[in-house]
RNA sequence: GGGCGCAUAGCUCAGUGGUAGAGCACUCGCCUUACAAGCGAGGGGUCACAGGUUCGAACCCUGUUGCGCCCACCA
């Protein structure tokens, strides 16, 4: 075979990532590789991932790149093993986050809302969402992402619409959805309901008070945390069984301020052992209480405002909550042995998700999803295995939260979101009004909005056309894996599900929830903007290359797991990659190829890289399919730069020069070849640049992923390339450990007595530099290893001492092993039960030691004396 | 209050019964014609603690301590 021309390689010693990055997405964009197609041949799988949206709001940080990352990864890998793959692209309006952001950019100009009106504010609202979406979208692209473009979906957009607005209907007609008169989170400064997940409890020292209602043996000591509330109060609580207040259940208790008596009522949701055993009841501002009250028929008083401002007329009328609540506690202390106790206390309080604001629950109209047939669907469906949830362990979350859902609370009172799709007659009729259709003249509509993660929970069907029955949705519903954090486990995946199931008749989803964790910085420490520690996926991209972006969260991202980064694990991305460049930059140097067969002569070199690589191939194939993503970099990372760089391409330096050159060119052709397209979905545009290079091929993005050849595999040459580095390894020591360059050259005679490894001699004395020897030659050491023993003439008198206490230093170690071996060995128990693999390998531990105690004596022996 | 998880080298983490590993950091020596974003050679861990099972435990069991996370309507 004629040797291709050499030396012609135009390609700098560095990989600058920004000179190919940006112009080989724009080529994949332009050459319609991210499309996928519904009518494409249908002997073809479909894979499908629906992107997590990301919201409007911002931009995306280091969480969002990891999520993109691993989708990335997953797609382009499919995509190479021939599926039709579709990665859907898009984001979420994120109804209170926009709305909020929106908001304080308006305060900035002295405005709020109120002053642009709902149709001018929501209009506003869009505007920001043009510019801020934009920003994302060009981030997606920086990153790599191989979405399809064409099908961009917005949770917002008149497709979306149509989709909330049929399944809506539905649940409505399905008796799923109703209105009711709730107590329900409320956000006293966004002013709206929240959902249950909404709120964010942590705990906080508080004060629990303890009062005394009545007086005498008609009195009663009850306890709270927030005393404003007792303004409010309706019943006191005790439980049925609990003989101290017997006699007061029935009776009327006088409330303090306020010159109203109270019942005292019977409730099994008393508690006798906390506390007295007495609960204060204030249905309109207590969970519980609203309950006990409901049992009870108590009136519900309300006390407190939207915002939070005591109501009960009084002197307490027109303070904050915060501010009434000492300024009660004072009152009562006027009044004089009514405050009995007042002690320091830490309990879990909550606050609003957006904005920290502490909960106020509320009663209020609201709409809610009756969870109980959606959520048993759910829950089954993960059950039985229709969908699997890695990590396994993540499931226990998620059984726990669907199995004890509350009914969810829909509607906000916010202007930015989907409206309610419900009409208010004039005579007080409702009506739900289902896409298409138009509501009767005169009749309002509701002027709440839904939950953003109401539109969310359509996501895999109302990005592929539902409520169409569209091709896309033929091909590819159910999406093959959903890709998100855990943060958004209870959010968002647990709401698809039941939306999911529910709409698309029992269909789930996705098959595999495929969770990650949060990334972290070094010290395993979450980013926040006041800790100082936040890293902009962007900066990195610009300072190190999307591809060492991506390397470095992927290195780190196993299932379910965190990922710590450090500006310090980017470096050594950016100088993977790096290394991959020159190893591909020397073999083209050299002239390497992909074209025709392998040579049926293979070196030993060549036959134990090929089968090292069948090992990666297959290994890199299970930690990828199980979302090992950090396991395959890590086995791709070592592979590349330990065996392919350190030592294949070494070893192929002399076969260049010799009369396997053209054969070399075609292994390391070959193995360049599949490393690189192993490793294109994690970093796909140095592959990428080198690939082409390489093949002259159009694109990696659509070249084969490598499948493993048994035939390939060759135990007898890993054998031999083992030995061969360990002898490498151990001259090299010997030549560190007495002071000589790496590059100086040092004569030596090498007796191999029967060694397979005489036949490397000349790779063997080009690692090592050793020249060979003249009649001058002069042996000042002798190392025997591996079955070879190396004569080296240093030139002068080697160094004893350093020599010396290397000698000692392996002695000691390979008396230990004998040590070690021969306890077992003598063990009967441990002959008698362990298994022959383990004993043989103890005899050889043991036969090994021992001749290498014999060598390293001979050797201290052979040593000049001082 | 309930549930889950973690504790291995300076840092972040692999390692689920058979001689303790990686990356980064550290030490020494090198511009050895792919790469100094590099090359070569090193140092460093009684695997949190205490028991137990086993011929053999970082790994399995029990307990202790210390962390982390999730859930929660005990006033």
């Amino acid at each position: 075979m004629p040797s291709p021309p050499s030396g012609e390689v135009d390609l700098p010693t560095q990989y600058a990532p920004a000179d190919v990055e940006g112009k080989l997405y724009e080529r994949w964009v332009a050459a319609g590789l991210f499309a996928a197609d519904p009518g494409a041949d249908p002997a073809r799988p479909a894979y499908a991932i629906v992107i997590p949206p990301p919201n409007v709001t911002g931009s995306l940080h280091m969480g969002h790149a990891l999520d993109h990352s691993i989708q990335d990864v997953l797609i382009r890998r499919r995509r190479m093993q021939g599926y039709e793959a579709l990665w859907v692209p898009g984001m979420d309006h994120a109804g209170i986050a926009t709305q909020n952001v929106v908001e304080r950019e308006l305060a900035k100009e002295g405005l709020s809302r109120h002053d642009l009106g709902r149709t001018d504010f929501v209009e506003r609202v869009w505007q920001w969402k043009a510019e801020s979406g934009g920003r994302i979208l060009g981030q997606m692209r920086r990153l790599g992402d191989s979405v399809d473009w064409s099908r961009e979906a917005f949770t917002m957009d008149d497709d979306r619409a149509r989709a909330v607005r049929t399944i809506f209907k539905r649940l409505f007609d399905d008796g799923l959805i109703y209105r009711a008169e709730r107590i329900i989170n409320w956000c006293p400064r966004c002013l709206t309901a929240l959902s249950d997940i909404e709120v964010v409890h942590d705990e906080r020292e508080g004060e629990l008070v303890s009062l005394r209602y009545g007086s005498g043996d008609d009195s009663i000591v009850v306890a709270t945390t927030r005393a404003e509330t007792m303004l409010g109060d309706t019943a006191i609580a005790v439980h049925p069984e609990d003989d101290r207040y017997r006699h007061l259940v029935g009776r009327e208790i006088e409330l303090p301020l306020t010159g109203r008596r109270i019942p005292v009522v019977a409730d099994d949701h008393v508690d006798p052992e906390f506390g007295t055993g007495a609960v204060k009841v204030t249905p309109a501002h207590d969970p519980n209480d609203f309950e006990i009250g409901r049992r009870h028929a108590l009136p519900t008083l309300t006390i407190m405002d939207e915002r939070g401002v005591i109501t009960a007329a009084g002197p307490f009328e027109g303070l904050d909550r915060f501010e009434a609540r000492p300024a009660v506690v004072a009152a009562l202390r006027e009044e004089g042995r009514i405050v009995k106790e007042v002690r320091p206390y830490e309990h879990a309080v909550g606050h609003c998700q957006r904005c920290s604001t502490v909960v106020e629950p509320r009663v209020s109209l609201q709409w809610f999803v009756k969870v109980g047939p959606l959520a048993k669907a759910a829950g089954d469906a993960v059950r039985d295995g229709r969908v699997q949830i890695h990590p396994p362990e993540m499931a226990a979350r998620y059984f726990a939260w669907v199995d004890n859902m509350h009914d969810w609370c829909i509607s906000r009172q916010l202007w930015w979101g989907h409206r309610i799709p419900v009409w208010y007659g004039p005579d007080g009729e409702t009506r739900c009004v289902g896409p298409g259709e138009e509501p009767p003249a005169g009749w309002t509509q509701d002027t709440d909005v839904l939950d953003t993660w109401f539109s969310s929970a359509l996501w895999p069907f109302s990005t592929l056309g539902w409520p169409d029955d569209t091709p896309e949705l033929r091909r590819f519903y159910p999406t093959a894996v959903l890709v998100t954090g855990y943060d958004i486990l209870f959010f968002w995946v647990a709401r698809m599900m039941m939306f999911g199931l529910y709409a698309m008749d029992g269909v789930e989803p996705f098959k595999v929830i495929a969770l990650h964790g949060m990334v972290r910085d070094q010290y395993g420490k979450k980013m926040s903007k006041s800790f100082g520690n936040v890293i902009d996926p962007l900066d990195w991209i610009d300072r190190y290359g999307a591809d060492a972006t991506r390397f470095t969260l992927l290195r780190g991202a196993n299932p379910g797991s965190d990922v710590p980064v450090a500006e310090e694990w980017a470096q050594g991305s950016r100088n993977f990659c790096n290394k991959l460049w020159n190893a591909t930059r020397f073999a083209l140097m050299n002239g390497a190829h992909t074209r025709g067969d392998l040579p049926a002569e293979l070196s030993a070199a060549d036959a134990w890289v090929l089968s090292r690589l069948q090992r990666v191939i297959t290994e890199v194939d299970e930690r990828l399919e199980s979302f090992e993503f950090g396991r395959a970099c890590e086995i791709l990372y070592h592979f590349a730069w330990d065996e392919v760089c350190d030592w294949y391409v070494e070893l192929s330096k002399v076969q260049l020069a010799g009369d396997r050159a053209d054969a070399t060119r075609r292994v390391l052709g070959e193995v360049l070849d599949k490393l690189l397209r192993l490793l294109h979905p994690v970093v796909p545009f140095v592959t990428e640049e080198l690939w082409t290079s390489l093949t002259g091929a159009e694109s990696i993005m659509v070249a084969p992923w490598p499948a493993a050849e048994d035939a390939r595999l060759d135990p007898g040459a890993e054998t031999l390339v083992g030995s061969l580095q360990n002898l490498v390894t151990e001259v090299r020591r010997f030549r560190s450990d007495q002071g000589l360059k790496p590059g100086q050259r040092v004569a030596a005679a090498l007796s191999f007595g029967g060694s397979p490894l005489a036949a490397h001699e000349e790779a063997i004395r080009s690692l090592l530099r050793l020249t060979l020897p003249d009649e001058s030659f002069a042996a000042t050491a002798a190392l025997p290893v591996e079955g070879v023993t190396v004569e080296l003439d240093t030139a002068g008198a080697i160094d004893v001492a350093a020599e010396r206490k290397r000698l000692e230093k392996d002695l000691a170690a390979a008396r230990k092993e004998i040590d070690q071996a021969e306890r077992k060995l003598g063990n009967a128990d441990f002959m008698a039960k362990a298994p022959e693999a383990v004993v043989a390998k103890n005899r050889d531990r043991l036969a090994q030691a021992r001749a290498d105690v014999e060598l390293l004596e001979t050797r201290l022996a052979a040593l000049p004396a001082g």
